[in-house]
DNA sequence: TGACAATATGAATAAAATTCGCACCAAAAG
DNA sequence: CTTTTGGTGCGAATTTTATTCATATTGTCA
């Protein structure tokens, strides 16, 4: 699918994507119209799947994250949508298991967050919610571990 | 801190970071010049924290995410610095209440899963662990609603 | 070996990034 | 009521980058 020039692009791009092309270039050894086209298939091949800035939440009222565990009673699909379609619910994930729904959440403080958890509850399908509520973050990253895929894997 | 041009510009660059600073300008209605200087701006001023590519998970052998929790008698920092160093996990939260830390990984599939749990359950401060594996992952997202700092704030 | 596909290169051109002097505006100071 | 000052936008000039394309190069397979 990919080789370790791609992988080192990805590298490069996974640390700083807002460079310009011709770093990224200069930094593995290549032509910048070849790393181009390089960066262009990974796009194509839906390896790349777009750039994002990653803004401090902090400056934004959303402070405050916490998990909630939605137990559902089957009505799953419109359920996951109602709880997808609430703008401070970053991810849904539907889990194995007796509590039907994982939900992340991203609020300006406790008093969002009760008015959030009270939208949730009647939602239907929802037969009970719990809520985990996050004093700090240690860790919070998406970085794909590239260098499993290079040849000097070492795992975890 | 910011105005409703920062707003602007945040908005183009939270749904594709890598477009030129000229059609940021464009799009802003403003000079090229102008705009690079408040882009900047942002970033000292740790508002911009980076930019970053997003990747397919499954074209790297992530197809797998599963949440755990992680409860702990009291030995916090050095267990959460333990969970943190793990490549396959993703986010440590510590929670308020029993369970300790809530953890998030990504790995190939079952087996690999189910090794890392095997990682985790010895370490220091770990009293016990919940495993819940996703089946499917409705919304992801890291957004920041920045409607609600524009003037036309619509709430969740 | 020869054909083919994929990919790299380097030059040429268009576009973008970056710098910087100047203008403008608003708020604080005189 | 002026003057000063800090912040910001503008546009021209220059450097750097992006992009295209014709031309090699490489590797595979029949």
């Amino acid at each position: 699918m990919f080789d370790e020039i791609d992988i080192h692009i990805l590298e490069i791009l996974q640390e700083k994507a807002r460079i310009p092309n011709a770093e990224v270039a200069r930094q593995v050894g290549m032509a910048p119209s070849a790393v181009l086209e390089r960066i262009r298939k990974l796009e194509e091949r839906g390896i790349i799947e777009g750039y994002e800035v990653r803004l401090n939440p902090a400056c934004f009222h959303q402070g405050l994250s916490a998990f909630v565990q939605v137990e559902t009673d089957g009505t799953d699909a419109q359920t996951a949508a109602a709880l997808a379609a609430i703008s401070s619910v970053q991810e849904v994930h539907q889990v194995v298991g007796p509590d039907g729904f994982l939900v992340k959440l991203r609020t300006a403080d406790h008093t969002t967050l009760a008015k959030i958890l009270r939208q949730i509850r009647p939602l239907p399908g929802v037969r009970s919610i719990r809520t985990q509520v996050v004093l700090e973050t240690v860790k919070e990253t998406r970085r794909v571990d590239l260098a499993e895929h290079n040849g000097n894997g070492r795992h975890s």
